[in-house]
DNA sequence: CTCCGATTCGTACTTAGTACGAGACGCTAC
DNA sequence: GTAGCGTCTCGTACTAAGTACGAATCGGAG
């Protein structure tokens, strides 16, 4: 049953977890069901590891270096541009992070290089420090809560929306939300709708007027 | 010891629940804990709600029902500044609530009712379909993403900087992180800022830009 | 081959959620 | 008042999961 056995490392530890959470949720991710897919007993994962939270850190580090490194010197906004996609894309391919993201109050090595990157960028497109601060605060507010929206949405295509629970169709129907309703039948269950395409308008918004406060 | 023997009602539990996740923190609301607080025994509280997720969801509506919301009819602009101004006061006092807005897929009354004000005011303020669509996203997106950002800052204010975990600092004077300690030295660090005004300034600059896409 | 630090694991305690069914309470009809 | 019956509360106990503690094992250096 067991290879020719193989070290375990932090290294290892943390890739595992990563895995168990993309495959099986994070709820999945337990000391024993982690020692499991290693190959080996709960214990032994605690050498590597002081405690779960280091794992938890671990994983959100790695989903972290992930994304897209924006390159300090070149055109802040496409690089900017960039780097909101690639984390938007990041994050939709680990939903199971999002929650984890903010809990997280220890960065690690790739969340620390990221927002170095970014704040650089900003800087070496000629952002004043002061702008620099709004612009971070309100770019990664936007990406990052557009990543919550679209994890939790209701309803994210034409198709699902009989997935929400009947209580709520059942007050939708009475009409105690008309505009709900509204927007759900004319809009958002029209065919060609894609919520994704939210992401666009509102990074497109944000940016021109970053660009314009920036001259 | 006990009182005139008061009857548990779902009401109840989730407003002990939420004293409890207020003064204690979320890690403290456990099936006990909440029990003892209502001088009850365990099980008892199961009669009430099915399981903890129903509570989970239960103390998040409560929450939602805090946020201001937004009269239909009224002037767009300031109605959804408010409520944004609002939802962040909320967040800010109950940040245990950040992390589970998102996991809950499940909306309560409170919850659907405010989403319903704020789709209305913006088309009540002549938004179309569409642009309802991407204000409704790029303004919760960004309500929310601050709030998150807000309650995860390594360091909010100038005093506790010295909070940050020493390997973090130690990397940093390393010159690893050039722009980060840049900033921290040279503007987060400097007496008067505050974080909330990137609020402000983002959140006006979302709506001049709605403003003007919705003339 | 022996010794030793580096790893791994066995055992067991603790906290937490909650299934199951019995018991207590209090109101209603006789 | 009292029998009867929903409504509500609780006693018991099982399961899952994190992890403390110290013993057992492994693999390379001398």
């Amino acid at each position: 049953m067991a290879g020719p056995r193989v070290r375990l490392s932090r290294e290892r530890v943390l890739r595992a977890a990563l895995e168990i959470a993309d495959t099986h949720g994070l709820s999945s991710l337990t000391i024993r069901s982690l020692a499991e897919a290693l190959g080996v007993k709960p214990m032994s994962v605690y050498y590597h590891v002081a405690n779960k939270e280091e794992i938890l850190d671990g994983i959100v580090d790695l989903v972290f270096s992930e994304l897209y490194v924006p390159t300090v010197g070149a055109d802040w906004e496409s690089e900017i541009r960039r780097r909101a996609h690639s984390a938007r894309q990041v994050l939709k391919a680990h939903p199971w992070a999002i929650p984890l993201l903010e809990s997280r109050t220890t960065p690690g090595e790739a969340t620390l290089r990221h927002h170095d990157a970014v704040l650089g960028t900003l800087r070496a497109g000629g952002f004043s420090r002061e702008l620099t601060a709004h612009a971070y605060a309100l770019i990664d507010a936007f990406v990052y809560g557009f990543a919550v929206q679209e994890a939790s949405l209701p309803f994210e295509g034409p198709d699902s929306v009989g997935e929400v629970a009947e209580p709520i169709m059942a007050l939708m129907a009475e009409g105690a939300y008309p505009h709900m309703v509204d927007m759900a039948e004319s809009y958002y269950t029209q065919p060609g709708y894609d919520f994704a395409d939210e992401f666009e308008f509102g990074l497109t918004l944000i940016l021109d007027g970053l660009a314009k406060a920036a001259r």
